[in-house]
DNA sequence: GATGAATGAGCGTTCATTCAT
DNA sequence: CATGAATGAACGCTCATTCAT
């Protein structure tokens, strides 16, 4: 196993467990066993568990992004970006129901929190295709006039939590509803 | 100290320790101690830690329903009525963010997974003002024919993300700011 | 087992292992093994092991001083004072080899040389006698005007190594020995 | 890099560590990495961390013996002979505070301890000096009719503790308190 | 021969729970 | 009943040592 495979090993044990069971049901030492390897191991590779869980998130972005930005055409009307970006994140989440129940974990907790305020604080980074798409539509008089926090709330808290609601099995999200959920979120948001 | 006020002592310091730090920021000594009883006696109102921390959120519940009921008039629109209870759930969060902060902890952990499992599938309570709305505005046709679990989405997603924004400090809602946040949630759902 | 019982068993089963072993060669789980209570209930005694090794030194001086201060006079002569606590120490020494060995291993420690920058850097507490003395002997014109630590040195280094030669067997002191010793160490400090 | 100095730079490494921050305050990882060698590696040229620590202790005896025997007359009078030891001895540690620091850490834990039964009860080596010396002492009438361990204590105990005060910075040495202290350990071993 | 990644036993410490008082 | 001292399993983490490369 190479070094790179060691790493992912060790972040793929640790994302579904810590998905799984929580930052607290997700032991260093089960985290090991299940990426077979030794519990001193891990600290090869992160610092500590607080740096562990740190990296995986920005692993995790690193994977959306990508991902959500593909055949996003910066061109077309601020409408259909936003429902190409809304529809990709859902798509995203369902396929990948670990990053997304580690991003959950990620974000109601200390950890989530402190990010968030660096995040909002501090010069965004990340988000940023949200932030100019919400920017520009305000600019453009096609969005409702509120602070940014509340755009974003209108949009992903719809999103996350239906995302959730499909990946715990309490609904069953095929395309066709997808894309009305996205629709309804731009109904929230738009003028 | 009476047994029923020994066990609100109880309740209130393992909320407030458990809104501050989360579950396991707050040992069961030291809501012993906020409380002024013995480690012990905790055992004698609540079998266990799960048991206090669902009974918690119980107890959360039950506050909040005759809160957001008060002025509810049911005679009236639905889109009245929506923007009431909304508004009062925001307003209700953030006057009690205690409150807010232990309902996110619960939501986000195994308890609240399993609490909604049980709602979702099993007979529906607690939540059924909202039910009985939504139920009431796709009969009407006022609002758009989705699942109830993504009309729930659509309208407590937002909700929570502001007032969660709201309590960090990311932002500071006023009267106009929740009406209008509610009325953004009205246009995602209604037809 | 009273509540101050149990403190000095584990205080006492620390001192023995530490004693024999070093700091490290004793483990919290082996000093509540042989103090025979569990490995928590250390905590709930002393904060954490650092506490307990510098209580544990508090403990020994607390004992130390009323033995070596017993019989002594005042107002006898300074030659007379210093010869009845030399020998009152070595013979502590000897008589309780594990609360020397304590004291060594404490003293050659981190914890030991922070104690005595405190001590000596700070308003003197503790050895009082001995630095009252020592003062008290330049004055009067019978010691070496050195500085304190170096009396100290001239005084304490002899008596501790033959404290240690004793107890690990290089050598047998009985009373003879012990006078004879101390009054090479007066030889040394007096005018 | 030749086979030796490896070996020389591992044996700086870890005594510079090991001065510093006592036997367990230097890892054998970071031994390898102040030395620029693999963590293997040192296991190539020592054993283990016992031998490591043992051959060091060696290595420094044997830098010491050259430089406070430098100088030495065996033909002076035993006064003159001691009294240059001493000074020497001191001098040494004053301008070699690693090499002293380190000294102490041995002695004073449980190599230190088998070490000096080994040389106490076999044949002595290396202290021969010394002993010649007490020897001598005796025989000529001019020391005071103690066992030879008595005789040590009488001059290395002091000699170690104002090197250890100065080192810690308790007290600053120069060449007259030097040879004055020596003196009094002189006054304190002979007749 | 040299490396350093991997190991896992062992450390100090925490905390939900029990039970003698 | 109420208590809080006692428990010990479990945690995150370290480090001497090994061994495949």
């Amino acid at each position: 196993m190479s070094k790179l495979d060691k790493r992912d090993e060790i972040a793929r044990a640790a994302l579904e467990l810590i998905a799984g069971h929580g930052f607290h049901g997700a032991p260093m030492a089960m985290i090991a066993d299940r990426a077979g390897v030794g519990a001193g191991t891990i600290y090869r590779y992160f610092e500590n568990k607080d740096v562990l869980i740190n990296e995986l998130y920005r692993d995790l972005e690193e994977r959306i992004y990508p991902t959500i930005l593909d055949g996003y055409v910066p061109e077309k009307p601020i409408r259909e970006r936003f429902l190409h970006l809304g529809a990709a994140l859902l798509r995203y989440f369902i396929g990948n129901p670990l990053d997304f129940r580690y991003l959950e974990q990620f974000h109601n907790s200390p950890y989530g929190v402190e990010y968030r305020r660096d995040k909002i604080l501090g010069e965004n980074e990340g988000c940023d295709v949200f932030r100019e798409l919400f920017e520009e539509g305000i600019t453009q008089q096609v969005m409702k006039e509120f602070p940014l926090v509340i755009l974003f709330a209108l949009s992903f808290g719809p999103l996350l939590a239906v995302a959730r609601d499909h990946i715990l099995g309490f609904i069953t999200l095929e395309e066709m509803l997808i894309a009305q959920t996205v629709e309804a979120c731009w109904d929230a948001i738009h003028k």
